[in-house]
DNA sequence: ACGGATTAAATGCATATGCATCGATATAAA
DNA sequence: TTTATATCGATGCATATGCATTTAATCCGT
């Protein structure tokens, strides 16, 4: 008689899984907390700060909105609307792109720059006491090793 | 002459700063590939079925939506309106509380649980796929225990 | 028992997100 | 050159979320 192998299910182990419904729960949490410190003092939404620290980070202030898209993992449209409302609010630019007609250039403002100033001290203070106030720095270190593992 | 203290601010250090940057997009990455394998078998999103589990893990496989709040960390408003999309698929069903009039009583109903166990083979073998392939059994016990620490 | 304060859940309205599509430009093929 | 195809970003429409308020019932002090 012929044996057929029977489907042979791979299944993630008890630690895979309570990692996996921790990692939901905690970045849940946390980002809850320091998103609604940011509020309390007044500041818009994490992704604003997002958005313009990447264009800060580059040389010239500037971005297209699909390098926006892929360093931030913004849906497309999201990127769209989001620079919408940075634009409102006066923190970004857009400009028309040289080199591709279809393009736009997002360039960070003088007022752009000063918000992630004015932002920066306080979301310093929620990473410090919801993120520093629970593991040290060796916990920290082992902890971000492991999610750049879970990412690679 | 009299000295005052500086204020002293306490910073976070590059590690937790590090490891709270990687904690969201890790998550972010993570959940959106387990929601997408979800939503290409024909799935609801996950919060169906955090919502679903929590009521068949209860004894009677019923729960108060103030429970639910608490156990998921989903706002009140989110809570009543995604039990209404829940009730309208006929996975949950709404009663009336014995012990307050004002309160109800959410009860997972066959089509409810029957739903997380066809849920349950993809959503484990998305698990699989974007956890427990990327870190192995002791790392995960690792990360679980960090992120523990880090919620408490 | 009564009346005010509190709590459980729902809802109206504004805002944000997902999805499909569109308009415009660029690129490739005939 | 002309035409088809692919890509960039915006937009219309449906759905989901946040916030404030509402409704109804309970709790509590007098």
């Amino acid at each position: 008689m012929k044996w057929y192998a029977l489907p042979m299910v791979i299944s993630p182990s008890e630690n895979h899984i309570r990692a996996w419904a921790r990692l939901v729960k905690a970045s849940q949490r946390v980002l809850g907390a320091i998103e609604a410190d940011l509020k309390a003092a007044g500041f818009p939404p994490l992704g604003w700060y997002d958005v313009l620290l990447e264009l800060k980070r580059s040389d010239d202030g500037r971005l297209r909105p699909l390098e926006i898209e892929g360093r931030l993992l913004i849906a497309q449209h999201n990127v769209s609307r989001l620079i919408d409302r940075l634009e409102k609010g006066g923190y970004v630019a857009r400009e028309p792109c040289e080199e591709d007609g279809r393009g736009q250039v997002v360039a960070i403002t003088e007022d752009g720059r000063d918000l992630l100033n004015r932002m920066w001290p306080v979301y310093r203070a929620a990473i410090q006491k919801h993120v520093a106030a629970k593991l040290d720095d060796d916990e920290a270190a082992s902890l971000a090793d492991l999610l750049a593992r879970l990412m690679a």
